[in-house]
Parts: C-alpha cells; sequence; structure tokens
RNA sequence: GGUCCGUUCGUCUAGGGGUUAGGACGCCAGGUUUUCAUCCUGGUAACAGGGGUUCGAUUCCCCUACGGACUACCA
C-alpha cells in the first residue's frame, strides 16, 4: 500500500452508540492498526433536528472503556479538524457550488410538503416516486426553470437544495473489498439532496469531502451504506478526487425474530446492546455492558468473530492478537444473528484468566458498593483474595463472587429447604456436637488439619460421609454449594465455623 | 412495489469441484469433584429448492424461494 491508511469511524451523535456500531469501530480500527494507520473518530452532526445531548460523550466514553483509542478525534487535532460537521459548516457550501457550477448539481426549489404530496399520489398509482432523469424537468428547479426566473429565485431567498444531477445510461462498476464487484444502472438512481435549505450538508456531500479532506483512505462502514455507493463514488468523480476504498461490513441481526438488531431488543431479551448504560431524558435506561458486569476484553472479542474469523480455531484473542490477525478480506457478507450466549462465554472465559488479586480488587469495589458495610473481614485483602480463588472456577461475574460466596460474610438465617430434609436426620444433632468438639481439639485451623481430623473419626465411626459433610455444609453455607467445605471452615476460622454448628443444632432443637 | 446485498448444524462459522463437510456456543449423556459449579470425554445437528456445466457439485453458472438493507431537505 503506497498511500497512507487513514480510516474514519463516523457516528451521529443521535444516541448512545449500539453494539453494531462498536463493531464497525473496532473494524476500522484493527485495520488501521494492522496497516500502521490512523484512526480517526467524526462527528457526523449536520441534522441539528436529531441531536441528542451527551451522544458524543457518550461514545467517547464507551470506546474508552473498551481501550479502543482514537488518533484524531474532537479532543485530539491530528491535523485535520475540526472533527465536528456542524464546525465544519462552511467548507462545504463551496463544493456544492463547484458541483453546480460543472453541471453534477443543480438548485431545486420544490419544497418538502409538495414531494410528499406527489410521493403519495404516485402511491395511490402503485408507481414509485424518484426525482431523477425521468421527471426533473417537469419539477421545480434550475434545469426546468430559466436561469432569470432561477436567478430571481434565489435572490429572492427563497429556500431551495441542491440535488446531484445522477447520469444517464451509464453502467457503473462499483468495487467493495468484501463484495467484490457490483453492476449498478445509473438510471435507477436518484438526484439526492447534497445540500439542505438549513444550509447545511447531507449526509452524502458532507461525508465525500471530509473523507477527501482528511485524506481517508479506506471507507469501512455498515452495508446499510451500501445503496449509497454508486452516489458517492460519482460524487468523487464530480469533484475530480479519487475515490478511497470501500468495504461493506454485514449487519447485526436480532437473536430471534427477524431484523437487524435494534436498541430496544436488548432489555426486551435480556441482554444489552449498548457497551455502557444509557439513559435518556425521558429517564428511561438501557442496559450496558459494563454495568453488567462484563469485561472490556469480552465483549470485543465476541464482537470481533461477529462477521470476522481468522481462519484458524483460535477463539481467543487479545486487542494485539486481533490487530495481528485481522484482514477485511476474512470478514462475512451475510448479517449474523447476535449469540447473547456466546458473549456470556468470553465473560467466563476471561474471567477465569483474570488473576485472584486483581479479581478480589473488583470485589472489593464491588462490596463496597453493593453490600452493607458491616459485612465482617471486609477489609481484608488476603482473604478476599482466598475467596475469589476459591469461587473464581464457578463465576462469571464479579458479582457472582457475592451471589457464590456471600455465606463467607453473613452466616446462614435459613437452610435450604430441600436439602435440609436430605441432610437433617435422627442424630444429626449429636453428631454435630462431635464435629465441634474435633474442631475445637485442631490448634492450626488449617484445610489440611480440619479435613484430617473429621475424615480420621469418619472413617474409624463407619458413620458415612453424607451423614456428616451434609449437614456441616448447610451449617457452614445453608445450602448444598460452594467450595470444599474444609477450605470454607478455614476461611471463616475456628470460632465462627463453630458458632454456624451450634446454631444448626439450636436450630434443630 | 423498485434497487442492491446475501443464504453451510438452533446460533457464530471453517471448507471449497472428489472431505467420514471441521471447530465453537447451546443442548444431551457419561466421568471427575463425598455439594454446586468448573474440568474432561462422548453425542445431537447443516451445505434452501430446481435446473444446468462437469466423469463428479455443497463448492462454478442460471432461475426460484427465503432473509436483509436501502428507497427523507436522517445518518
Amino acid at each position: 500500500m503506497s498511500k497512507k491508511v487513514r480510516v474514519r469511524f463516523a457516528p451521529s451523535p443521535t444516541g448512545p452508540l449500539h453494539i453494531g456500531g462498536v463493531r464497525t469501530a473496532l473494524f476500522n480500527y484493527l485495520f488501521a492498526k494492522k496497516h500502521g494507520g490512523d484512526f480517526v473518530l467524526r462527528i457526523e452532526d449536520t441534522d441539528q433536528n436529531r441531536y441528542v445531548e451527551g451522544a458524543e460523550e457518550y461514545i467517547i466514553d464507551a470506546m474508552n472503556w473498551l481501550n479502543i483509542p482514537f488518533d484524531e478525534s474532537p479532543n485530539k487535532d491530528g491535523g485535520f479538524g475540526p472533527y465536528r460537521q456542524s464546525e465544519r459548516k462552511d467548507i462545504y457550501k463551496k463544493y456544492a457550488d463547484q458541483l453546480i457550477a460543472s453541471g453534477n448539481a443543480y438548485y431545486a426549489f420544490d419544497t418538502a410538503e409538495e414531494l410528499g404530496i406527489l410521493r403519495k399520489e404516485y402511491e395511490a398509482e402503485k408507481r414509485t416516486f424518484i426525482y431523477n432523469w425521468h421527471n426533473r424537468e417537469d419539477l421545480n428547479n434550475s434545469l426546468s426553470l430559466s436561469s432569470e426566473e432561477v436567478s430571481k429565485k434565489l435572490e429572492a431567498d427563497e429556500n431551495y437544495v441542491i440535488r446531484f444531477k445522477s447520469p444517464t445510461n451509464e453502467t457503473l462498476l462499483l468495487n467493495d473489498i468484501i463484495r467484490g464487484e457490483i453492476k449498478i444502472d445509473t438510471n435507477v438512481l436518484d438526484d439526492k439532496v447534497l445540500f439542505k435549505s438549513d444550509g447545511m450538508p447531507t449526509y452524502h456531500l458532507a461525508n465525500i469531502v471530509d473523507d477527501h479532506l482528511m485524506k481517508i483512505s479506506h471507507v469501512i462502514r455498515g452495508e446499510e451504506w451500501l445503496p449509497s455507493l454508486s452516489l458517492h463514488v460519482l460524487l468523487y468523480k464530480a469533484l475530480g478526487w479519487e475515490s478511497p476504498e470501500f468495504a461493506h461490513l454485514p449487519l447485526i441481526m436480532k437473536p430471534i425474530g427477524k431484523g437487524k438488531l435494534s436498541k430496544r431488543d436488548g432489555d426486551k431479551m435480556g441482554f444489552p446492546v449498548f457497551p455502557t448504560q444509557w439513559k435518556t431524558v425521558d429517564g428511561e435506561t438501557f442496559s450496558g455492558y459494563r454495568e453488567d458486569g462484563y469485561f472490556p476484553e469480552a465483549v470485543i472479542n465476541m464482537l470481533a468473530l461477529l462477521g470476522w474469523n481468522p481462519g484458524t480455531e483460535q477463539e481467543m484473542f487479545s486487542l494485539e492478537e486481533l490487530v495481528e490477525s485481522f484482514d477485511l478480506s476474512r470478514v462475512n457478507k451475510a448479517g449474523a444473528k447476535f449469540d447473547p450466549e456466546k458473549t456470556k462465554w468470553f465473560q467466563q472465559k476471561y474471567m477465569q484468566e483474570k488473576s485472584d488479586s486483581e479479581l478480589a480488587v473488583l470485589f472489593k469495589d464491588y462490596l463496597n458498593r453493593w453490600c452493607d458495610s458491616d459485612l465482617r473481614w471486609e477489609n481484608n485483602e488476603e482473604r478476599l483474595v482466598k475467596i475469589v480463588s476459591l469461587l473464581k472456577e464457578r463465576a462469571t461475574f464479579v458479582s457472582d463472587f457475592w451471589e457464590q460466596g456471600n455465606f463467607f460474610f453473613v452466616a446462614p438465617d435459613s437452610y435450604d429447604e430441600k436439602a435440609s430434609k436430605k441432610a437433617f436426620k435422627e442424630g444429626t444433632s449429636e453428631i454435630l456436637k462431635k464435629v465441634i468438639e474435633l474442631l475445637n481439639e485442631v490448634d492450626d485451623f488449617s484445610v489440611k488439619n480440619i479435613s484430617d481430623k473429621v475424615k480420621t473419626w469418619i472413617t474409624s465411626e463407619e458413620i458415612g460421609f453424607g451423614k456428616v459433610m451434609m449437614p456441616l455444609r448447610l451449617a457452614l453455607v445453608g445450602a448444598m454449594k460452594g467450595p470444599d467445605v474444609f477450605e470454607i471452615a478455614a476461611v471463616l476460622g475456628k470460632e465462627e465455623a463453630v458458632s454456624r454448628i451450634n446454631k444448626v443444632i439450636g436450630f434443630l432443637s
């Protein structure tokens, strides 16, 4: 590649960035880094009506959480700014004028209402209304009007838009890195609005101008843009510019049902579609992966493998490994249904890979945030690391440490009903009293010492393990779950363990 | 409706003219763990249909069906 690789992620700040957008950003990032290029964030806010407060901050915050840094953004000028289209407003008109001068565009004075009525009429006759070569001479524009009339309207400050004059009878050969060659008959194209009556360019114009001015080499975007590709290529040609290369990514679809994943699907089906939580001004809340306890590595890994694969059987990828392996030619053409289960699986894998001390810090943070402050031992680091190590293999989220191991902090105040029936029998009280005796005889309350003591006794008395272990577990935990009983006892300490056993004995009598 | 894109297990996917069509998630079964989970082993399950081309097609071509996107002075 002779030209420096520069790609951009160009979201519109109309709300939170959903998982499909994140993947587009990720693929752009991977491609840029793979080729030693730049990754640019450009905010496409040419539609003032749809602007949502906080959306831009959301995007940056979410990408930060995911550890995908931008080389250039509104906060980090790399010599191609500004990076918000609203701040580039003055740039675009000149190019629209240039297109009019060269005969590639024209003024149109039809109002939105007039066109709306026309569309309805066409629809009623089961015809399709397209503003292009077949009717533009009959509509209200600088092609149908005399130049005097046009000048008069312009001087009178009448509202107008600038439309692209699509060529006729041409066959366009477009190239997409992922899809290959696409043939388009220019006669089916419509004369898209390039410049709106509010003085702002539409996406189409702004996009081309900015990509050119920012020296973007590759445009990697969602498949929903494929139908506009011909317009964009035509615009580059009309402006006399070299067109970047294009890659249109497959869409992410709903896990069940039809259509592409939309923002409300997540909370309806029980999984997040946003990287981080989002609250609307009306107070509606959309859940996010961050707040639901996912690690960013897990989200990235899952997203990378949605629509792309390395061609090997490797599934776990760090960001660095993704950069290393990524290749646009291995991106799929077909849309992919989103699978929340697979995300959970990745999360679990990353959970297992984290060190105990790292997890202890996260768990402590969780405890401080969500649990009563009078929890015993909460500030004992060593103990937390131990607890986390015992609980890790049965945890997917940090919150599972609490759900799976709250008995480490709080004595059970009830005993699982089903398990009680199985464990609490005639003679259980006597057995537990003996266990207390045994525990009291242990000086160094280590797992090995406790275990040896109790097991030796069970074997010599021929009582049967179940009769001892089940009530003991219930006494310490309150249910038939959790790590090894002796591990738990050791963490609790002699005093607490004995106290809990005594509690059961009291409960049984 | 029109235009364009697509179609391999339920899902994500590998493969590609001759394969027992491979992996992963999920699910099921067995083993380990004197609990639960983890873990291990095994199992279930797919080339949308019809025509060509070819000695041979899941793979190449065409048609149909189905799915998707777009069809705004939104991006």
